[in-house]
DNA sequence: CTGAAAGCGCTTACAG
DNA sequence: CTGAAAGCGCTTACAG
């Protein structure tokens, strides 16, 4: 026998000295692959559990030049919002992480206006045979689609950014949006008095899709929180449809016509800018402002005190998280939480200079 | 020479075969270990910087059966406070993240109200000839003794919860604590009128050790807050020298005899719970209170609404962070910035199921 | 100052 | 169904 330097003896070495087999009958048993008599496999997984065998997965990749790969489908950023952006980030932090692993990731993009750009990426993925799958699904009915197509290739799949229950997905990273939308009315609550008026905005160009949806998540846990805490603020709210900054105006001036006395703001998503942008046009002053997601104009208006807070589950720790959850899956053999809710951060303008997206 | 599947054709085989030497002397440029002669040293470092090489941590890891020996310096957990659970608990992550990589990690606990224990551990750990150090220098003289001495010996050490500036530590991960504080003065001006009293409390046992000047910092962030928003609210201070709970109420009780008008209060550390619980038992109501840390007995009280917010440093990721920055710096030779602020969390009643520490 | 060789703990063809 | 052997890309004694 060669002269070994593992101290710890538990080695696929050592279990196969015990079975009386090679340590490649041992490595076929440990992967699960076939071409082991019964016999020989209960035996060597008994050994495997009194050993309490631990893999070591620096040799395992090393030895394994078998390259992972992962494929991302978001949208792509717009001119409206850079939001996506961040997840990419993340993604892009846990590839870079991952690569002396042996993993790539492929990424597609998508059009949130354009349900047909979602399924064609799709199916280029399904194409790609890859290893995992990790998507925001927009589109609900086209999402079930694809993970359906995923499941039955046995490609593990996971959610950000909003999640689709039932679907079996390996695991979902992403907000709860009532929670959030409730935190926004705690913090409207504190900002202006007990019978001040409160718009909600949603921006959105579609009413009907998932995204309008999630919107109306986090309006409804703001309500909420006015009717637990028997508040009698009047809540009226605007649904904005044509989405570029022009209209946006016109919208909010028509609102403030009908409503003078508007003293709170809360914009459901990341648009808040844009609404922070008129109110400075406009010359109004003393409204209360909570908005959505760390992106630079935002902050822009928070470092001004045109918004006052802004919520943010951190995009781009839900795209790191989704790539890593895969990984460690996958390669690791881990068990990972079905949902992972994000944290509802509160971002002002003493502590986002501090604050990690 | 050997089939090797090296497709990449950058490893150290490939450098050797350009120099002209063996992988042995490669090695040794790679690693700046003596006994090679300058011109071979030369040819050899020209190469690595053409083909921009980068080592294979995983082999290298698995090949270099060295132990990397990491000691860890901070207060155990007391009666009074568990908030050392946290950085603890982040450490031991690492730890077992960075297990399989040969990463050991010896813990040696000092008592925050004993210098003595403080010099006692950290000279175990200079008798243990340790590779790195993350130490929480609470007492600021002896910590600089002790990273002196580390310094001296080539071990690079790590700094969290609060910095020595000038100690050439390799980096720090901890709170700003001014802007904390003028965070605080945020939320609480939200919280209470323009003109309500507000009481800012200390609660610690010396009133000349750096723990206490840790409060201060928060105490002159707050301050700051309503002197650059101009806001004229009386602020008063009680500083809480006997720190058990009996002696927390009897400082309370006293002080709401003389100023039964306060509004607000703003507890710089954890030990708001304690302040918390007096105002429950005195039946005092609509005290809007800001303190610090996710305890759970905090949580307790921001749950029934006694506090209104906690301003939470991430102390686990703290510790994570410390441990891994020492990974990074020495195996991987990263560069690490040298502070890395902790954001600045406001943890309330709605979204601190949702908060990870 | 330098190199040949064994080894880290796995995986992967290949042969039987 | 099973095993011997080469290899992953490094590091480490050891010999010269």
């Amino acid at each position: 026998m060669k002269k070994t330097r593992n101290t710890e003896t538990s080695g696929v070495r050592e279990i196969a000295r015990r079975a009386n087999v090679s340590i490649a009958t041992v490595d076929r048993v440990i992967h699960n692959r076939t071409g082991v008599s019964v016999k020989t496999k209960k035996i060597i997984e008994e050994i495997i559990r009194e050993l309490d065998y631990q893999p070591n997965i620096l040799a395992s990749r090393l030895a394994s030049r078998k390259i992972l790969r992962f494929a991302v489908l978001i949208p792509h950023t717009s001119e409206e919002s850079d939001y996506w952006e961040a997840p990419l980030e993340g993604i892009e932090q846990a590839e870079a992480e991952l690569k002396q692993f042996g993993v790539r990731v492929g990424k597609f993009f998508f059009d949130q206006n354009d349900k047909a750009s979602f399924i064609k990426q799709s199916r280029l993925i399904l194409k790609d045979k890859v290893d995992g799958v990790l998507l925001a699904p927009f589109f609900v009915e086209e999402s079930i689609v694809f993970t359906d197509a995923c499941r039955k290739s046995n490609i593990p799949f996971v959610f950000i950014n909003s999640d689709i229950p039932n679907q079996e997905s390996l695991c979902y990273f992403g907000p709860n949006l009532f929670k959030s939308g409730y935190l926004g009315g705690h913090l409207i609550h504190y900002g202006v008095g007990e019978e001040s008026k409160i718009l909600i905005i949603n921006v959105s160009r579609e009413i009907k899709n998932y995204n309008h949806n999630r919107l109306l998540r986090k309006e409804e846990g703001l309500r909420a929180y006015f009717e637990n805490n028997r508040k009698r603020n009047p809540i009226i709210k605007l649904d904005i449809t044509m989405t570029d900054n022009r209209s946006i105006y016109k919208y909010l001036s028509n609102i403030f016509k009908v409503h003078p006395d508007i003293k709170a703001i809360f914009v459901t998503n990341s648009r808040v800018g844009s609404v922070a942008h008129y109110l400075e046009k406009a010359g109004k002053k003393n409204i209360f402002m909570v908005g959505y997601d760390f992106l630079n104009d935002n902050i822009g208006f928070l470092e001004k005190g045109t918004i006052d807070f802004l919520i943010c589950h951190k995009p781009k720790e839900q795209g790191n998280r989704g790539i890593m959850s895969l990984y460690q899956s996958i390669v690791l053999g881990a068990s990972i939480d079905k949902v992972y809710f994000m944290p509802i951060d509160i971002v002002s303008k003493e502590n986002y200079a501090f604050y990690r997206n």
